[in-house]
RNA sequence: UGAGUCGGCCGGACAGUCGCGCGGCAGAAAUACCGUGAGGAAAGUCCGGGCUCCACAGGGCAAGAAUAACGGGUAACGCCCGCCGAAGGCGACUUCAGGACCAGUGCAACAGAGAUAUACCGCCGCAGAAUCUUCUGCGGUAAGGGUGGAAAGGCGAGGUAAGAGCUCACCGGCGGCCGGGAGACCGGUCGGCCAUGUAAACUCUAUUCGGAGCAACACCAUAGCGGGACUACGGGCCGCUUUUUGCGAGCCUGAGGCGCUUGCCCGGCGCGUCUCCAUAGGGUGGCUUGAGGCGAGCAGCAAUGUUCGUCCCAGAUAGAUGACUGUUCAAGACAGAACCCGGCUUACAGGCCGGCUCACGCA
RNA sequence: GUGGAUGUAGCUCAGUUGGUUAGAGUAUCAGGUUGUGGCCCUGAGGGUCGUCGGUUCGAGCCCGAUCAUCCACC
């Protein structure tokens, strides 16, 4: 992804559920903070709870994919974690972009249109 | 044709756009091109190995665990094949933790007269009373009744006052002999003894088992707590000092010690100018060519072995296969590698192929 | 990867040599008590003992498999 690193080691996670700003959706909570200048870090999680691995693999994979096709549209400099709720092992591609989209919206993470 | 049984196989396909891991090549890099990219169970982690490290000279005792007819296969197994025995099915076939309660111990509630020993009813004999539907006492008896999962092995005959392995034939268990088989075992014959069930009750017999696990382990660089040993060190004593503390070339002592080796004992190894243990996070290797796949031939009833040819088929490290659209069909189940194999078990929409059995019909 | 624990009434738990009817507290319902309610007293109902199979005459208990939940360590 071109703007987009993902968030490897155990304590980032750790600090963004300790600090970051967080909402939830239908299907996923988002959690946001403060990131390098010029890039994001992406980090999703998917606990056991959702199901078995194969239901955990499509939804991280779905939630990548949503994530990847609107990523031009939102703000950088962010460090953000998704976490996937339990419901979202029963819902399509369309339903986790909605949500993840809505999220964006009411975080005020998505670009200015000017800014554009 | 229908019903059944056993075994094997498949687990959507194609096209387009965007996107990802690994490898190759080019490049300083961005990147471009090509190749390749989850399963029959990848799962549960129930067994067995390879591999790595520790201990390797291991030994003894104790404890623990696992397995259980026999023969074979295998690297090995608690797995597989064949076969024996038992149980079920008309049959194909299926199922079986299938050693030993004649080594010892324990347990068997309730019911029942009685549960490893018994006389409640009944039957028979004798004696007495009564005198004609019998009663009482003593003795014999396990054929019959009822209880139970199980009642002195079962059944028939002889026998008897009535009965009884009391005697005999057959069957079951044990032992001897003979024959068959590689063996479990099968068949025959003789003999006494024994005779409930339960070892998924303790136990006994035979066989097997060192410990840990790729987060193993090796290497690289970084931070860095603590312990131990040599010495100019430690410990004890003594002296100085008001005590703590500190000091002393004073005297004595020191391979004891620490770490590893499962519980104990013996034994062993490592450590000495460094070494051991523990912690935090990072990188590289381990990391995929292997008891490998596919196709033929040969040996074998089979599991399997062997020879030849041919192929290289995921190696990530927060963890790669996704998103959308279209066409098509029988409309897509269970489900995702994490060091690697051999099995077992469990989950699974639908479909295909083959062997065999039974029933009915036709020729 | 390794190891362990627990599933019993709506809830929290008992249940030992395997033996007749599986119990307690709480909750629910009914009755009593009270002017009414609570507390209290009496009684009743409520169980595939997680599931499947096996051993046994007989299984909540023994054995095997399986499902679910939880915990510990590296």
């Amino acid at each position: 992804m071109k703007f987009t690193r993902s968030l490897a080691p155990n304590r980032e996670f750790r600090k963004s559920y300790a600090k970051a700003v967080h909402r939830s959706g239908r299907y996923l909570t988002l959690y946001d903070r403060k990131g390098r200048k010029g890039q994001n870090r992406l980090g999703l999680t998917v606990t056991p709870k959702v199901g078995c691995a194969v239901v955990r693999n499509r939804v991280r994979r779905r939630l990548r994919e949503a994530y990847r096709l609107n990523e031009e549209k939102f703000r950088t400099g962010r460090t953000l974690v998704i976490v996937a709720r339990p419901e979202s092992a029963g819902a399509t591609f369309w339903e986790l972009q909605e949500d993840l989209l809505r999220l964006f919206r009411r975080m005020d993470l998505l670009k200015e249109p000017e800014e554009n």
